[in-house]
DNA sequence: GCTAAACCTTCCCATGATGGGAAGGTCAAG
DNA sequence: CTTGACCTTCCCATCATGGGAAGGTTTAGC
């Protein structure tokens, strides 16, 4: 079959079929006389793989990890849920990060009374608040004027 | 004052204060003859501005209105408002998206042993599960062999 | 056999914020 | 005058995805 039914049985784009390959994620599709790329089944859900494994979250290097745990059949499952774990407590702290900012921000709108009126204590806040991080000073510093 | 110092004094990274000057979000520096950018301190207060609103998550579109809302001491405090709550919601829903994708994580994990056996319902799962979505066939496609 | 549509190919560009690094000019201290 | 710490611009990379151009191929319809 060609890219685009490929792309239609795997759910991957065929752009995104192509890029996996360059991406040395799917081996090097066989090609037609014209140069075509030319798909079977097992490369279809190779690609499947991959489209569900980015749906959880997974990037490509843990993919590639985890196609090569897929193919060898003899691997520890503990291989695998390491992987998995790892990735879940990086989703976590992205998780916590964006909850914080997020908690942040709520709070400063809590303070806007958002009416005609000029005042607002969101751009006071991002105007006037934490000084300046940790000043790494440079040696000819002092000097700058 | 040039712009090592402006970036010691503003928490932004000299790099950053190039970038933000191309993007617009300030005005093109002064220059000496040398072509040295010049500061003064009303520039160190604006990228201090940018950096607090880039740590509560604005992206440079929302910065460069913040900025002319701050600017302009006749705007209603409302437009303030709502570019924050509009930029809350998408970070709320950002979040959401990957707690979902957690807890099906979470949940794939709970079901592996993570032994030495090779049996791994994490694999398995991203083997062999929602079939592909909605596809969109195209003209020719009930042809491709 | 020719034409046009629907494919295919490769290559470049853009996103968004950030940093790394190279090549080359400038300034101040010794 | 040398040296080191600056400055400048420009290119590249990240990460996954898509847009689009230029150009070749295949197939349906006549």
């Amino acid at each position: 079959m060609n890219i685009s039914r490929a792309a239609e049985l795997s759910g991957v784009s065929a752009k995104m079929i192509r890029h996996y390959e360059s991406a040395g994620l799917i081996p090097a599709a066989g090609r037609t006389a014209a140069g075509y790329r030319v798909y079977a089944m097992d490369d279809v859900h190779r690609l499947a793989f991959i489209r569900r494994a980015r749906a959880v979250g997974f990037g490509t290097a843990d993919i590639r990890q985890l196609l090569s745990l897929w193919q060898n059949r003899q691997r520890p499952a503990r291989d695998v849920k390491r992987l998995a774990v790892e990735h879940l407590q990086q989703l976590q702290a992205r998780i916590a990060d964006l909850e914080a900012i997020a908690d942040t921000l709520s709070h400063l709108i809590g303070h806007c009374q958002g009416d005609e009126r000029p005042d607002c204590p969101i751009l006071d806040s991002l105007a006037a608040d934490s000084p300046a991080p940790a000043a790494t000073s440079t040696k000819r510093s002092k000097k700058a004027k």
